[in-house]
DNA sequence: CTGAAAGCGCTTACAG
DNA sequence: CTGAAAGCGCTTACAG
């Protein structure tokens, strides 16, 4: 089936020519004559010549390789991230190798070493969320270093997210654009970037519409408890609201449980705008909840595109954009329509 | 802050022995005075020496590396497999290079003879499914290939599944158990492998337990529309049934809204079995479906497992059991229990 | 424009 | 038990 490989040695022999001018021929440097070029890829082709990655390593001293050492390879959102990277790194011909600590810090450390032996050329550390911190590694690592959907301990680090002001302002938008006008923010931990970030953004849009929040921002967890009792609150303030932006697609469902259970139809009093679209990722159709969707893919793409802009001296990585744009998506909970008779039954029962 | 990478040179100076003996000493291999290894691994551990794994590789002939091709890496079933294989790889000490072909039979080709120039000593591929089939590439490639979750297109090769026939019969164990002896099984083309194993498990634990299906299979699709559409043909066949086995969660949700639809409470009229473990993996506590999980990251592991057997000459391979045990996840499905008050709540949402 | 030579960092028979 | 030497397959100055 398959015989001996052929090297770049049997190539330069058929094409009658030295190894040197070969390797050259292969990696497109210095001047050949164009008559040589051809006959050596002839022969390249011919032989079905696989230059082995490996030796041309270790001779060249780059591997054409990516460590990515992720968080938490288990978690929600790490797969759209990790699909992102390896799209971008296979349209670089970057190979990857994935090491995952699930958490463990020792575990993260010895993968480390391990992709220093392996010789990447850079590394993207793939967090566990955007307001996760990993300790930062930029300082041990010869290469570039980009972090990913979580932030890294050194400020100074490459650091990719979703653009949560972004997200803030196009939740807004969209109320707005509905004709809702009196809108409420309803998220986690003050303290959080990513809830800070969203806030940011959603109360600049308002301030550019001319309108005040109908409540101050209400902070809680990223939970759906945390949404029902919110809305409690909310209802108790006395305030009087028609559009919410939730930190997080728990928030938005246990928000709309909780109105709904009050008498307040869900969109026609309060249109419910969440974060992450959780349900079109999991493969919805008939989605019930508007969602902004961070983009967690164009988030590993754009880190792998920083990377090979730091390897290529001849590509600015001062061009690459930190923060990725979210989209939003619509569903039920803002724009209404009614369900399928279907979902509507499904939803009583998975509820 | 990281000064020139140390050699094994270094070490073998440092230690006062030549290039060769300290070479020994890091692999183990030939007989070495105690005192002599002693020296060398001190002189490793003081410089912190970190061999040059590509280097090695190329010496050596073996990278100590898999290369996994994804089917679909963006697929709901690929991140559990692969979180599976990962674990275990670097369990052995191997590390992987991950190419996903999304589909494409083009990349799916070029990702082949990347892996092939990178010398990786074994290959996983991992599959779009139990019932899905990839195009086999033992036969080209020199060292051993693995297929987890999906079936290759030679019988030949070593292909890594949930067992079917276990998991139908798990699931017959555990409506029996429960005391329902009204029995169907609704699932999706008769003609899948799948399908057709995970009936056969059934039917042969209803048999053991002297029991006859309370109707023959139904076959539809995956899907819950023909969830809906397989409990109206069963309704309709005035046949009496108070435990359903349903081919995957889909159907299972689609079984029970139609039911409840028509006034047969789940589980007290009818209790039913799912499979997949949907809302489990997704990270759901209380479940509604009672499912079976296929235990994906198992078949990964199990992969692995093989190959490692395949690729270290004293570990009998023929060991490795290709089929991985289900386990069954209980719901209110078929245990019952009332969801607490907050899903209460939820439940109330739509309504 | 092309080739002879040294080198990448390691391993592996083979003498002794 | 240890070392000198050849080798893995490739790249990269350096002459010419």
């Amino acid at each position: 089936m398959e015989s001996k490989p052929v090297r770049l040695v049997d190539i330069a022999r058929a094409a009658g020519v030295s190894l040197a001018t070969a390797s050259q021929v292969m990696n497109n440097s210095g001047r050949i004559a164009d008559a040589t070029r051809q006959r050596v890829l002839a022969a390249a082709e011919r032989l079905d010549y696989r230059p082995n990655a490996l030796a041309r390593a270790t001779a060249s001293g780059r591997s054409r390789t990516i460590g990515i050492l992720a968080e938490n390879a288990s978690g929600a959102f790490c797969m759209p991230v990790l699909v992102g990277t390896n799209r971008t790194l296979s349209r670089f011909n970057l190979a990857s190798v994935l090491y995952d600590a699930a958490h463990s810090v020792d575990l993260r450390h010895s993968h480390f070493r391990e992709l220093q032996a392996r010789q990447v050329d850079g590394i993207v550390v793939i967090g566990d969320g955007a307001d996760g911190v990993s300790q930062s590694i930029s300082q041990e690592f010869a290469g570039p270093v980009a972090y990913a959907f979580g932030k890294s301990s050194d400020p100074a680090d490459a650091v990719f997210l979703p653009d949560d002001e972004q997200a803030g302002r196009l939740a807004a938008e969209h109320l707005i654009g509905l004709g809702r006008t009196r809108l409420v923010h309803v998220s986690a931990e003050a303290e959080l970037a990513t809830v800070a970030g969203r806030a940011r953004g959603f109360a600049s849009a308002l301030a550019a519409h001319g309108l005040q929040p109908a409540h101050e921002p209400i902070h809680g967890t990223f939970s759906r408890e945390s949404g029902f009792y919110s809305a409690r609150r909310l209802i108790d303030s006395g305030a009087g609201f028609d559009g919410i932006f939730a930190g997080n697609d728990a928030i938005a469902v246990g928000l709309a449980a909780e109105l709904q259970a009050s008498g307040r139809r869900v969109p026609d009093d309060v249109a419910i705008v969440g974060f992450d679209n959780t349900a079109g990722q999991a493969g919805e159709r008939e989605l019930f909840l508007t969602s902004i969707d961070p983009q967690l893919a164009a988030v590993g793409s754009r880190a792998v595109e920083w990377l090979v802009a730091q390897l290529d001296d001849d590509q600015d990585a001062s061009s690459v954009v930190p923060s990725v744009e979210c989209t939003l998506v619509t569903g039920r909970s803002t724009v209404g329509g009614l369900p399928t008779p279907r979902s509507l039954v499904l939803e009583q029962l998975l509820a």
